[in-house]
Order: structure tokens, then C-alpha cells, then sequence
DNA sequence: CCAATCTGCTTAAGCGTTTTACCAAGGTTC
DNA sequence: GAACCTTGGTAAAACGCTTAAGCAGATTGG
């Protein structure tokens, strides 16, 4: 639609004028059928291009003109009221902006929504089940395609009783409801992934400082260290699994234990985990990766990329997870066949990695 | 609106056919108004709660049993038909997710929007000038109150020509073009309350490490900074004034130069760039805040918070800018006598800097 | 006791589209 | 030249809602 080329043979601040006579009452149907000589329905075949409608050249071209000239654009209300359906999804999410993840999840269904011709409408809850409700309520007024219930970190649900009202896909979270839909990272394989890629290395004493909160990363994460490990032959060694809370303060605590481990590698909960861990190794005069290769998880950008030396760690692919989350409510992705579809978690290798000199 | 509890006295698992009714059809006015036996205008009356309209109590109660019963939900876009003017808000971004900024402004203007009874539509354009044309047609097809159009980092653009067919707002942005509302952060007062956070715990030589790359930021941090100063009789010295690319890289390879300055302090054009000095300042042996105290600028939060000493810094405030563009939009706001609102830049003090011990 | 007012509701037009059914005029066929 | 088809269009209903205008019946005023 590119219909806001001037085209009249005026000079272009005429153009003004117009604009503003258009701001107030939007172009209709009904004026561009008048303009043109012709019936409301006539405009309407010719703007949905409809093939099978037998209109002459030389009409269709007399009805582009004045809808050029008029500066037409359809009403997308009066559309949807007749065709029934609209074009929305819905998004709801409990914290649009506390991490940078949320965002990711917003950006990858917006792109893939916007591929089938489907805008975004998003409300953002903070956990709070009331503006939850509103949201839901809101979404359903506008007669969304689908809603997209999304949650920051990867989590069990409930499902709010409105959601059930609208066709809907968990998105980084999961209920135990059976024929509930959901899209949630694969933490397990990255787990797998996170140790492969010390493993690769040569290293064999490898230690996981994993997080003391309980969550389905917690359990999925370590699940995957021990699968990567025992693929190489390798024994799972309990006392190679520490515990921190997952943010920077616990990766620095778990400094001290770490070094008793006698280890050459570590694999963290998280990429904040392995910042503080950096400062840890840094104070005991340890140099990464010579003296100890470390991989986080998350691939949080802004830090992951820019610690010294950069650090390796494994992808949350919050992009995917949005955009499958479209996938999967439009019925465009192949049906699970129970469970929640699990998304890949890429490796990303930056320095922190190196081969393992011989001892 | 709670209308999905189940007031039925059937038992609860029969909710669930009734719910497939209703994907399948949603009902209608009428038929709420077939079920309390009165007319569709009656039943709009009492879900509007038009105040002037003489209902009786018990016909009021009949109807919202039925609206109860059939779990009724108004028809949004039938609603804006009739009365022609739309509940949505459209924010088109250049990028909703390189960084957690995007976020927050979207954050603040779906709050802010929410609060007036607007829902948000997003667009995501990735800086492509097609896409960016569609999204914006899409929004004026919805009829939206009004856009935003916002950016990642303050800069100058082109106000798009489509853009002028709705009311709008640039948020983050700013044109040269008269009467184009903006909101952009006040980059000059975030860089005299950077170094006024210095000058306030005693220290007087003060370096600053500004970016390389022309920008509002690098100005307006730049006269922040003088103006401080000189707001305290300290004399601005251009040799304290180095200039590196604006990322942790810049920030680790300006330390060199920086010592030779021989300061006590140093801000920061952004986290990024203190997050590489203290790298650079602990090779050189050198705490932070003891041998040196350092602000930063944006409180981007995974770093500024999490630095080992946190790092004091100023704050892009992008949630406000979403806000405030919304408000702008809605005419809630004053009108700026020229030129684009500027939003303050809150100071968030932490631990790298602290009272300068005498000499 | 008639007019005026009030109460409680209904009727119907209209919002901007889409779409089905239909129509008139001209062209073929036999 | 009647029966048919084709072409190029139109008329009108429908989508779900709001709202101004109207209309009965009850109540009040004089």
C-alpha cells in the first residue's frame, strides 16, 4: 500500500491541507465509490484484488485513481466485524522489560506473526493476576486470533481461566493440563551442550555450579551435564556439583569451594554465575581459560560478549520460543506429540574455551 | 470483568462444551438480549452503565444474569466502528530487542497506555524502511489514536511520510522539522548529574572518557559534564577529556591514557565503557572506588548492578519515554514551547564511588 | 379529569466493509 | 428470433454494536 505518494499536480505543500482534512474524517468506501462513479461494492473487488470479479481495465483503473487521490485506506474494524476474524494475536506477559528476555519473546512473535499477516497487540501484567485478567479480557474483545501467554524465565503455570476462552500457547512456560500447548527451551540438551563443549576441549574434571533455586532449568541443566559426561565414559562425581544462588554474588561465593575441586573446567547455572565466577578466579590470580575454562548459560549479550575473555555459554533462544509460539497457535508447526515442544538452546563458543594443554 | 466463572449449577466439567460453543460463535449482543428477553439497545445500556439510562433494577439484573450465563464479551471492533475512533496506540520500533532498552520503552508506553484505556500494537522494523512503511499502514487500518515512533539509541531521523497520516509522537528521537512532537532524554543534565555525583564526594579531577561516535549523547554528556564543573569554579581542562569507542573494548584501551592523567575520577560515556575500564584499572592493581571512583551512564542493569563494586551511575530513562511519548500523544502532557520534551535522567548511586580520602 | 411529566423500554438508523444474488446489455447459437 | 451465455457491473443484506428518537403506561399537577 503505497498510497501516500502525492500525486496531484499540485505543489507539495498542498499537500498539507489535505492531510489534515483526511485526520479528521478518515476516507470511506463509500467516497472513493463516488469519486470514481462506480458502487461500494465495485471499490471493494477491486481493493481485495479478487480475481474471479469480471470489472473492465478501464474501470479498476478510474477506481486506483481515486483511491490515490482520495488517500484511501481500509478500515481494518469494518473487516474484521464482516469477515468474523481479525488479525491479532495476543501476547501477555508477566515482565516485558525485567531482562532483556521478554523482549526477545515479544520480537520473535512479532516477526513470525507478522509473516502470516498477523499484528501484535501486547499487554504486560508483572505478575499481577488483575491487569492479567484485564489484559485477557481486552484480547478477547478484540477477538484475537490466539493468545500467547508468555512467562520471563522458563516455569509451571496455571492457566488462567479466561485464556480458555481464546485459542492459546504457553511460551516459555508449561502446564501439567493435558492439550494445553506450549513452547519451552530444551534445557536438557543444553546442559548436554554446555558440558560437550568442555568436553571437546579435553577436559575431564569438570565441575557445575548449579542454581539452589528449584526450577525446570535446575533439574533440565544438570540432567544434561550428567548425559553429556556419561556419553564420554565419564562417572558423574556428585561432589563436582556445587550450588549458588544464580546471580553474580553466588558465582564469586562459589570461588573458594570451586578451587578445592581440583577441576579444569566449569560449567555455570548462568552467564551472571560466571561473571562473578570471573571475578573470583581474577582475585586468586587465575587466568581464563588458561587456568580454568568456564561456559555459562542464557547467552545474555551484554554480558556474555563483552566479559574478558568473552565467555561461551549456550543460547536461550527466547527469539524462537516467540516465534514458534506463533507457529504452533496458528497450527503451522508439526502437533507434540505430549508435552510441551522443547526448542533447541544453541552453543555459542566465544574465548573461555580453550584445548586443554597436556598436563 | 469476571464473567468466566461458572454460575451454572451444572458441574464444573460441563464448562468445557459451552466453552467450545464459544470459540466456534461468540456471542452476540443479541443473543444476550434474546435471553434476558429485552431489546440488544437495553443490554448495551447496562453493560455500558450509561447513567442517564432509566433501567429497572430487576431488568438490570436480568441482564447481567444472561451476560453471566452466556459469558458475553463485547465486541471491540463493532464498538469502534460505531464510534469511530479506536482504543489502540501504535509503537513502531527500529528495534525491539538488540537491547533491553527497546523493552523498557515499550514497557512504559503499554503501562501508560493501559492507564488511559488504550491497548498497544506493536511493530518491530529492524531499521527496514519497507517493513516500516507496512507497519505503519497496518496501524492506520486500525484506525490507532496515534504512533509512536520510537528508536533504540536518542539520534535524529526522517519522519516517515506515512507517519503524517496519523497524530504522532517520536520517542527517543528527534526531528529538525517544526511542530513534530518528540521525547528524548535530557542528555546534558544526565551528564551534569554523572559528574556532580563526583564533585559531590570532593573529587576535582574529574576525567571524562566520551564516545568517538557523533551522537546527541556525546554532546549533550559532554556539556553536562562542563557545566558542573564550572558550576563549581573548576576551570574545564580539555585534556581531561579522552575519547574511545563506546563499548567495553574502548573502555578496557583508555585505561593507559587515563592514568597519565593522574584524576581521582572518572565518568564514563556509558556501563559498557566502565565495565572495560574496570578491567583495566584491576591489571593495573587499582581499586575502585579507593584508587579510583567511576560513574557510568544508562544504568544498562545486568552491568551496572552486578559490577564488583556496582557501578554508580545515571539512568536512560526509557520506561519514562514510553510513558511520556504516550502522554505526549494524548495531549495529557504540557506542550513543549519548542523544540522536544527533554526527560530526566535520574542518578542511581552505588558503591564505586565514595568520599575522597584527603591527600 | 385532562394535560404534562416521568419511567422503562423499544425501534431503527448507521458505522465501513464484504459478498451473494441479481440484472441489463450485448453476443452466440441454431 | 428465441434461447442461451457472457460481460460488467449493482443492490442489499449482514457483521455487532451505539444511540437518538419515540412510545406506551403510570404518576402527578392543577
Amino acid at each position: 500500500m503505497d498510497s501516500q505518494e502525492n500525486n496531484s499536480d499540485t505543489p507539495a505543500d498542498a499537500a498539507v491541507p489535505l492531510r489534515q482534512t483526511q485526520r479528521a474524517q478518515p476516507v470511506t468506501l463509500r467516497q472513493v465509490a463516488e469519486a470514481a462513479g462506480v458502487s461500494t461494492a465495485t471499490v471493494s473487488l477491486v481493493v481485495n484484488k479478487k480475481k474471479a470479479a469480471r470489472i473492465s481495465d478501464e474501470t479498476r483503473k478510474r477506481v486506483r485513481d481515486a483511491i490515490r487521490d482520495l488517500g484511501y485506506r481500509p478500515n481494518a474494524m469494518a473487516q474484521t466485524l464482516v469477515s468474523g476474524s481479525s488479525r491479532f494475536i495476543g501476547l501477555v506477559a508477566d515482565a516485558i522489560a525485567t531482562t532483556p528476555f521478554a523482549g526477545q519473546i515479544i520480537h520473535g512473535a512479532q516477526d513470525e506473526a507478522w509473516k502470516h499477516g498477523y499484528a501484535l497487540l501486547i499487554a504486560n501484567t508483572e505478575g499481577n493476576r488483575e491487569l492479567e485478567t484485564d489484559a485477557i479480557a481486552m484480547m478477547l474483545e478484540y477477538k484475537v486470533r490466539g493468545i500467547l501467554y508468555s512467562t520471563w524465565f522458563h516455569r509451571a503455570t496455571e492457566i488462567p481461566n479466561s485464556l480458555r476462552e481464546s485459542d492459546f500457547v504457553l511460551v516459555n512456560c508449561f502446564s501439567t493440563e493435558p492439550g494445553a500447548r506450549a513452547v519451552v527451551p530444551d534445557e536438557t540438551q543444553g546442559g548436554r551442550s554446555a558440558t560437550e563443549v568442555l568436553l571437546k576441549h579435553g577436559h575431564r574434571r569438570i565441575a557445575f555450579i548449579n542454581a539452589t533455586i528449584p526450577a525446570p532449568a535446575k533439574d533440565g541443566r544438570l540432567r544434561g551435564y550428567r548425559e553429556a559426561l556419561e556419553a564420554e565414559g565419564i562417572p558423574f562425581d556428585e561432589s563436582l556439583v556445587l550450588e549458588a544462588y544464580p546471580d553474580q554474588e553466588g558465582g564469586y561465593g562459589a570461588t573458594e569451594e570451586l578451587l578445592k575441586r581440583n577441576v579444569t573446567a566449569v560449567y555455570c547455572y548462568n552467564d551472571r554465575m560466571a561473571m562473578g565466577l570471573y571475578d573470583g578466579l581474577r582475585e586468586h590470580g587465575l587466568s581464563i581459560p588458561d587456568d580454568m575454562a568456564v561456559v555459562g548459560f542464557d547467552n545474555q549479550e551484554v554480558i556474555a560478549a563483552h566479559l574478558r575473555p568473552p565467555l561461551s555459554t549456550v543460547s536461550l533462544p527466547h527469539y524462537e520460543l516467540g516465534a514458534a509460539g506463533v507457529r504452533t497457535l496458528l497450527g503451522l508447526e508439526e502437533p507434540q506429540a505430549s508435552g510441551p515442544a522443547k526448542i533447541n538452546c544453541p552453543t555459542v563458543e566465544r574465548d573461555s574455551v580453550r584445548v586443554l594443554a597436556p598436563a
